[in-house]
DNA sequence: TAGATTGTTAATCGATTAACAATC
DNA sequence: TAGATTGTTAATCGATTAACAATC
């Protein structure tokens, strides 16, 4: 298959797809088939095949997929076949919930930054780490090449925390705050609001 | 315009936009446009109206929306024009952040019932609530009529948790358990998973 | 071999966009 | 009136699915 430019909605898959194979091999599975994964995540199988096919051709006829070699092949394709560092702004609630999160690690990522605006938190130690006073941002995540950012930071500053952390070279920011950021079209912003996420589903209660 | 089924992805992107409209009448402002509104998001213009078209017209040619107006429209087909009981699942760090969030109330939402499986922390108050035992959430869901549930239990612990407010009667679960959940088709599941959702932002890195 | 499942093609389906008459 | 913007249609674009030859 010659390269051709991957639709955004198919790699918004793969780390689902990733997530059910991790179940699996959790569980000791080590084959699985396009029509079993489709039926776990309510995906048709041939949208499965068609989505890898962008990719190689990781399985075997009248088999299926080998788990723990596809993983392999998602991981490498997503790139976190390695541990991306990533900043964290805005220690309050959200914030230590993501610190204490024991889940980044095993897929890829860990958090090496941590910054605040607060003069009570700048200083303070939180896990490995020391909050570190949010002004900093920049040049401390060019020194250590973070490409990554999280913003927990509260709704008024957060487009404010958004353009410190373009300037400090960030090409990927989750966010947190109940707000849509403006950045420039090379940098990647994931949203992560409950509320929007509950509105989405309201629709369809009686 | 006759009634259709209306395409879920034009649900999921209402509450985008009334999260902007939000943004915006904070700000005193009182007019907006499909096209200003489309710039803010990265969405066409055309797409904006044609989303709302869906449901009525709530604009004036040459004008635009008055923003207050929209706003209203958009929580009316949402049904987000009042508030609806949660119930929360899991008050570890995840869940503990949820209950002391302050967001939920204005925008349809409130957390009525709280639940956990650990002993030591069933019966200790939180916020108004008290931490109920999870055994007791069907009844508890049923009696309280809830139909909304988040899941902020371990990945272990997710499923037999979904099983246990599907038997309550819910109608809608936002999980954050990092796992896919089997549900009956007429509940509704949304996911929160930061890895997940960073895990999508890494392709596209260097 | 018989049965199963892949990878891929072509057809279908659905979503987005461009364009413009209507009209404020 | 002139300028602006809506709501809607038709065209375009892209994603999903059905089907099947290939083959393990």
């Amino acid at each position: 298959m010659a390269y051709t430019e991957i639709p955004d909605i198919v790699i918004g898959r793969l780390p689902v797809y990733l997530r059910a194979l991790s179940v699996m091999a959790g569980a000791g599975q080590e084959i699985t088939s396009s029509h079993e994964l489709g039926e776990k995540l309510g995906i048709s199988s041939a949208q499965i095949r068609k989505d890898f096919s962008h990719f190689g051709e990781f399985g075997k006829q009248g088999t299926g997929y080998r788990i723990s070699y596809l993983q392999e092949q998602l991981r490498r394709i997503l790139k976190v076949d390695r541990e991306w560092p990533v900043a964290l702004i805005g220690i309050g609630d959200v914030g230590q919930a993501l610190i204490r999160y024991g889940g980044f690690r095993d897929r890829g990522f860990h958090i090496a930054l941590a910054f605040d605006a607060d003069p009570a938190k700048i200083g303070q130690p939180i896990d490995t780490l020391t909050i570190q006073d949010v002004c900093t941002l920049p040049e401390q995540m060019r020194e250590q090449n973070v490409l990554i950012a999280m913003i927990a930071a509260p709704a008024k500053a957060a487009q404010e925390v958004a353009d410190l952390c373009v300037k400090g070279g960030a090409r990927a920011i989750l966010n947190y705050a109940p707000i849509n950021l403006t950045v420039p079209e090379d940098v990647r912003v994931q949203y992560i609001d409950p509320v929007t996420h509950l509105q989405r589903m309201t629709y369809y209660l009686a």
